[in-house]
Formats: structure tokens, sequence, C-alpha cells
DNA sequence: CTTCCTGCAAAAAGTTTGCATTCGT
DNA sequence: ACGAATGCAAACTTTTTGCAGGAAG
């Protein structure tokens, strides 16, 4: 589960300003399963703020992948994804509805450290296809 | 090994034209241990056709892309890079001379099929840090 | 000779940056 | 009040597309 609180405490600690357009990409990225892109978080968010902007939600994400808070993942096509949780974890991407998620699978691969001379500083894997909601829409259309 | 003469048959067998352009791409995806971008394979090309467009070259590596014979890889940040073995294996990207490259580990994951109700077309796993000849030239550099 | 491909230029899409104004503390 | 963040616009990068001319079979 993502404590958001501690997540602003951590902020605060490191002299990072908490404004609302800010912690408003914080609440954007509560639910950890799903790891939006910055479009979409704008778009999420433009309802409620309607003076947002798309380049302060770039600025903030930056920031918070600096920080360390959230995780920049670069799997989908032609867009970064983020994910509220920082930690290495498997996704799958649907190619039809463009949703990235997790997915639990033990993939028993050492994370991090040294490899064949290599150092390893992280990891991303990803399964990509078509997600089971869509599979069975799919399946309702041919029906 | 990658068989240039069976890749190009089985081109031919589609119908498509072998031009001039689309064999010395290719031939730029001879080597199956580098991964180039299509800004790469442009650069390392047009000294030998210099009339060579980076929109024929991205061109022809999404119609490799679509006849199966190469895999496009979205693994480094701000470019796809192209691999001429269309099976799934896991790679590794080094953050200082971003080169994609493969790595030899086994990671038992089925690659495709069904999982968790996802139908799953295709697996991308990657590991980013430091190769070992970046590392390599870091500690010499320090002493 | 017909179809597919090339090269150019323009467009599109995603992301970053510069700067004056505004906000958080 | 001060430094940091916002919002806007412009710039930048990578990739795609439209189209006239050219090459492959």
């Amino acid at each position: 589960m993502i404590d958001l609180k501690e997540k602003i405490r951590r902020l605060k600690e490191r002299g990072m300003v908490l404004t609302t357009q800010r912690r408003a990409v914080l609440e954007a990225l509560q639910d950890e399963d799903r790891h939006p892109s910055a479009e979409e978080i704008y778009l999420q968010l433009k309802a409620d703020y309607p003076s947002l902007s798309l380049a302060t939600v770039y600025t903030n994400l930056e920031a918070l992948v600096k920080s360390g808070e959230v995780q920049k993942l670069n799997l989908a096509p032609g867009s970064f994804h983020y994910d509220p949780l920082p930690a290495p974890h498997h996704h799958f991407y649907c190619e039809k509805c463009r949703q990235l998620g997790n997915i639990e699978i033990s993939c028993p691969v050492a994370s991090c450290g040294e490899f064949q001379g290599h150092r390893i500083n992280t990891v991303q894997a990803c399964f990509y296809g078509v997600c089971a909601s869509c599979l069975k829409a799919e399946k309702e259309e041919k029906s």
C-alpha cells in the first residue's frame, strides 16, 4: 500500500515545496496497480484543476522520480508511464487499451549488483499482449 | 547466426522488393549482438549510400518488423532499437554509452500464451546499468 | 510496364526548456 | 520575503506521412 503522508514527509525533508499541483500528481498516482502516462494524469487532473499545465505534470513527475518516490517506466511504445512503487517489479501492457499494469509472476532474476561484468542498476520486464478485459470485450463483440 | 540469404528469400516470397537500401539495412543488422537505433543505422550506412534517407531507414525497419525478420525493442529511453533476432531474449542497456546488447541469462518465464487471463504475445526484459567496458574506462580514468 | 520504394519536406507526438508571474513556507 | 514551482509558449527529438519521381522485377 502507498502511504501518501509518508511520501509527502520525505519530500519536505528534502526541501521540496508541496504545491497544490504536486500533491495532485501524487494523488493521481495513488492506485498502485495503474501506471498512467503523463498525459493521462494531466487529463484526469484537468477536471479538478483547470489551470494545471501539462508541463507542470512533467516537471513534477521528473522531480518525484529524482526523489525516488516514483518509477519512470519505459515499456509502452511512444510514451513513458509512471509507477508509484519505485521497486522493480514486472508489468503487463495491453496493446489494445494501452494500459500498463502489474503482473504477478515470480521470476527469480537477481535485480541488482554485478552480472557478467556489467553493473546492474535496475531491471524492467514487460509482457505484451491483450488484457483479460479486452479479451472479454473481443469475445462479446464476436457473438 | 543470421542467414541473410534466407531472410532475403523469405522477403521475396512475401512479394517484397529487394532494393539497394533494404539490403543495406538488412546488412547493417547482421551483427546479432548489436541492436542499433534507426539513426545509428542511418549514420553507419550514409557513408556507403550518400543518397540514403532517414525516412527510408524507418520505412524499411517497419517493413522488416512487420515481416517478422527483425524485432523492434522499446528498451532505451528516447528511441527504438532494432534486433536481427526476432525471438524474445533478454537485453542489457548501458546508461553511459547508450548501447543495447544481449545478456545471457536463464529466466524461465513462459514467453507466450495465456497468463492470469491475459493473452501474452511477447516479452521484453532489460537490465539497466553500466556495461563492462564503460566500467573499465571509469576505473582507468580515476587512476 | 506496373507496382512498390525512395527521398524530401512537412507533420505529428512526446517531452523539455526559458522566462515572467505566482505560490508555499 | 525568499526561493521554488507554475503556466505558457517555443524548442527539440524521434517517428510518421504525403507525394512526385525513380528503381525492381
